[in-house]
DNA sequence: CCTGAAATCCGAAACGTTTTGGAAAACGAT
DNA sequence: ATCGTTTTCCAAAACGTTTCGGATTTCAGG
């Protein structure tokens, strides 16, 4: 593998000059980089990126931390869009990305921080932690550039992207009340996600302002799994037979949901209204197709890795929120009257 | 950020002591080595893999690279089954992933090579490239360890895993020929794809063993994608509406083909049967469900990288062909009388 | 106490870059 | 020819490891 010393020794020069040429610095004069860079061409010479990091004190490597990245996932593919986006960004770049798992229990016997420093990343994104991960808190405390996905932590050296989750179940639970439902259950995913939280406070926002009273029973956990929901949903829907519609906060779990009131031979949305929150691709495959809430997810990783490179340069951290959009599909309806 | 001659001032050794320590030679002494060890640790310690990867002259480092991590791939994610498979079987190594992605214009002024050598990665894995893509001869010329996907090319050095594409499409044709099926159609990928020939060839096999004519104008390229398929047959089936049966190469060209018909007025299977090819998420959940032809792209990434992992340790490149699967849904059924 | 072997340690070079501080060469003006 | 600039170049140190070859210490056996 040729070296900038072979390069050098043919153009015979020092291995400062060609590392100056090759650069592009001012102080080589043109005739000589003219031969050294033909040199280097003739010689195949790439340069060695990890020497380059040795000495510059950064890699040019943006480590992507993503936990979705299972075989239960892919149903799912959230994970794989905010990938896309930040793929698509990191492209226009000079930087590579780094896949980091945090699935595996191998990885898990390192820190966030001994994953980041070894490989000298120069930021990281990270996606699909829970919120009591104890990875949350070395990331905070670290002073490598961070920007998170849907956590809402914030320093000088930490930003992150979200969608509006308030609002967006806010509207999705307004889309029932105007379809005249009163009724009204909620599917939530767990207590150790940010958006489990602030999709359940849009759904008390909606209800509250409607003067809707709100029955606590009818509020359960899914676990953001499709066979989770189903089960809770069967459970639920047995149990109290005059709801009218659910609110999920995940497509999967409405998915779910829909398959449990199958069994129990309820109809949507003629008996009963199911509305979801993603827009994945299921959703408007399925039958009947799901109304759902609609972010957009390669956006969340584009914004993030732009960000990221953002504070890569100097800038600081940012919080983005995405808009969500309501689409009407096939899976609500107006209430039945009586 | 400390480093190993801190420990070494620290302890009162030699950076020499201090490295073989950590590296667990038999040439320290436990209560030395008990030392650094806690010091190590005290001092939040973590090895820098750069200067490593520098003197060892390997990087523990593969480069996963895929073309298919595109926004408008996502709804056949045939590449992300294939990239959580290669993830899977990495996470249990010492090795990380490094992302290269080749759809971007950017990337493509380098070389595969240049790609490789800047980042040093040890070993390659490659996936969704076409057969007339410069990278490919690349490949072979190189000598760095490399594991193809779908691409039946083979050196000391470079190994494939794929599936039995003859025999699956070959067991697809069949399946409309038991149904009683003759005036088949082909819906075929691209030229520059070899599973497209291969599935091309099985079809040929599987129809001149029943002794049915194969009309060529029959069989034409959707270019694997959903728009075009529909284009496609859009155009045949009004021009040819004896045909009973199509074989699709792909499920996302079947899913443009099934909407074709529906515009022409044509039921799915009463008039006409279906088959596609891979088995994507969304085959069983359109309506009518799609038969298909079902592949394990979890486990080719998984034995991608597999086999990677284990040429890099010194094994010699081989080649591993995976079963497919005939999944009958709705869309086939037997041919109408007269 | 001596000897030889085994156990433990270390200095220095090497990996391929970048960068600092300055030296040498070229050049223009006097 | 001299002087001051400007241009062009370079030697050496540095980044954080690993490893080779040898040096030092320890220790058992006599």
């Amino acid at each position: 593998m040729t070296t900038i010393k072979d390069i050098a020794k043919a153009a015979g020069v020092s291995v400062t000059t060609v590392s100056r040429a090759l650069n592009g610095y001012s102080d080589v004069s043109e005739k000589t980089r003219k031969k050294i860079m033909d040199i280097a061409k003739q010689l195949n010479y790439s340069p060695n990126t990890l020497a380059r990091s040795l000495v510059m004190n950064k890699s040019k490597t943006i480590g992507l931390l993503v936990s979705g990245m299972t075989r239960s996932a892919l149903k799912d593919n959230f994970t794989f869009e905010v990938m896309t986006g930040v793929n698509d960004y990191i492209a226009k770049t000079d930087y590579d990305v780094i896949l980091f798992n945090t699935n595996s229990t191998k990885q898990r016997e390192k820190t966030y921080s001994q994953l980041c420093r070894e490989r000298r990343v120069d930021g990281v994104i990270l996606q699909g932690i829970k919120t009591d991960d104890p990875y949350l808190t070395e990331v905070v405390e670290s002073d490598i550039p961070c920007v998170l996905i849907d956590i809402p932590i914030q320093s000088d050296r930490v930003g992150y992207v979200t969608t509006d989750n308030v609002y967006g179940a806010k509207k999705a639970v307004q889309h029932l009340l105007e379809l005249g439902h009163r009724r009204i259950a909620m599917m939530n995913g767990h207590d150790y996600a940010f958006v489990s939280k602030q999709r359940l406070q849009g759904f008390y926002e909606a209800m509250e302002e409607a003067n809707v009273p709100i029955e606590k029973e009818w509020i359960v956990n899914g676990d953001f799994s499709e066979e989770m929901a189903e089960a809770r949903a069967y459970e639920l829907f047995e149990k109290h037979n005059n709801i009218t519609a659910i609110f999920c906060a995940s497509d999967l779990m409405a998915l779910g949901v829909m398959k449990a009131l199958k069994q129990l031979g309820l109809r949507v949305p003629e008996d009963v209204s199911v509305i979801g929150y993603d827009d994945i691709l299921l959703a408007s495959y399925v039958s009947p197709a799901l109304t759902t809430i609609a972010q957009n997810k390669f956006q969340m990783g584009y914004e993030a890795a732009s960000m990221l490179i953002d504070m890569l340069e100097g800038n600081e951290a940012k919080v983005v929120t995405l808009r969500t959009q309501l689409v009407v599909r096939e899976s609500t309806a107006p209430v039945k009257k009586g």
